[in-house]
DNA sequence: CAGCTTCCATACGGCAGAGTATGGGTTTAC
DNA sequence: GTAAACCCATACTCTGCCGTATGGAAGCTG
């Protein structure tokens, strides 16, 4: 039974939390019940360990916040990155950007979670900076594809809202998930309706 | 300067609380401030009063709630019972069903803030009682448009997304508020992208 | 006006979490 | 091997809220 050289991992984990750690353990916390969960001692409890170890690597509960909202931006940004990269056609793009509202399930959720709380000083700017990323992404493959000034602009927070009103009803249980059969048939009755070809 | 019967009210007020009070003012800053904000203690100061007059009229918090949200549902019940009164066509009332977005501000903030927390036992059950009731009215009069079964209902999930998903907008400060000029300009757009008739 | 009900103030105990202080074990550097 | 830096545990104070207990003032009732 030979000892490792800390005692909390017995398996082949890092020894030492990062603040990385904590700030991805805390998107998921959030993900999970929302802001106002993200309290020190029950992330701390949720990683096995005391808030001792929090306040060595934060000066406190908002530092935490605000750079979890970071990595959360940092990482939103690199998704749509990689949607343009694709280079398909806008239509694709569009229809993509509709599919993927089902997946990245994790980044959806924070979303929500954020969208409940946006007079937050933490949580507002990180907000609109991300909504008008992905509606000027919307309102770019919309003007692509033939609509024009207001009109694009427009059908963009008009997709965009139905997207996010969408994982609100997702979230109340009154709309289908991807799995299930009914979805898809959802999601083709959307591109049909907001992006007659 | 003869001083009124009670010490509290000076001018023509009621001279005592009554649950409704409570209720009517739990809302109001439910509408304000989200679920999580509804604490015994600030909302007795809100009414100048003390919690002790809050623990006569009510067992606890969450009995507050629970009378809260339920005069809440009885209000939109109410709200969507004159709509189908109005007797239009039914393009006409989904228009109008688009077009009250913007009115009734504390009804919809509420609705806000409960999605903020579609878990909560004492709010998923109303949450879902009133989505399925609006949709249910959406779909209905889609199919008196000419719309069938599951495209009625797809378009009706559609609708209510995005009236779902303006909202979220609109408390980000990123959507037209009612009164601004770009508002009409939209929900007209809304309305032929949605309702082609 | 005595007595009862209604409505509220005050004071209390309890809990949960924020931050702080401090010390100890482990690793790294020299 | 020793000293420093690193990482975390423990114990503590402080604040804010919940719920309870109790008493008191105002109003009605006879």
């Amino acid at each position: 039974m030979a000892k490792s050289s800390t005692k909390r991992n017995g398996g082949g984990e890092k020894s030492s939390l990062t603040p990385a750690d904590w700030e991805q353990e805390a998107l998921e916390l959030i993900a999970e019940k929302g802001i106002a969960a993200l309290r020190v001692e029950p992330l701390a409890r949720r990683l096995g360990i005391t808030k001792g170890s929090f306040y060595w690597h934060f000066p406190g509960r908002d530092e935490l916040l605000a750079k979890a909202l970071e990595r959360w931006e940092r990482q939103d940004r690199q998704h749509l990155k990689l949607s343009l990269s694709a280079g398909n056609a806008p239509a694709e793009r569009l229809a993509d950007f509709v599919w993927r509202t089902s997946r990245q399930t994790l980044t959806h959720r924070i979303y929500v979670a954020l969208c409940a709380t946006p007079d937050h000083p933490c949580i507002g700017p990180v907000l609109r900076r991300v909504t008008q990323r992905r509606v000027k992404y919307l309102s770019a493959a919309l003007e692509e594809l033939g609509l024009q000034g207001i009109q694009a602009r427009h059908r963009a927070n008009l997709m965009y809202s139905s997207y996010v009103g969408y994982l609100q009803l997702q979230a109340q249980g009154l709309v289908p998930d991807k799995d299930e059969p009914d979805f898809d048939a959802y999601v083709q009755h959307v591109i049909e309706t907001l992006i007659e070809v």
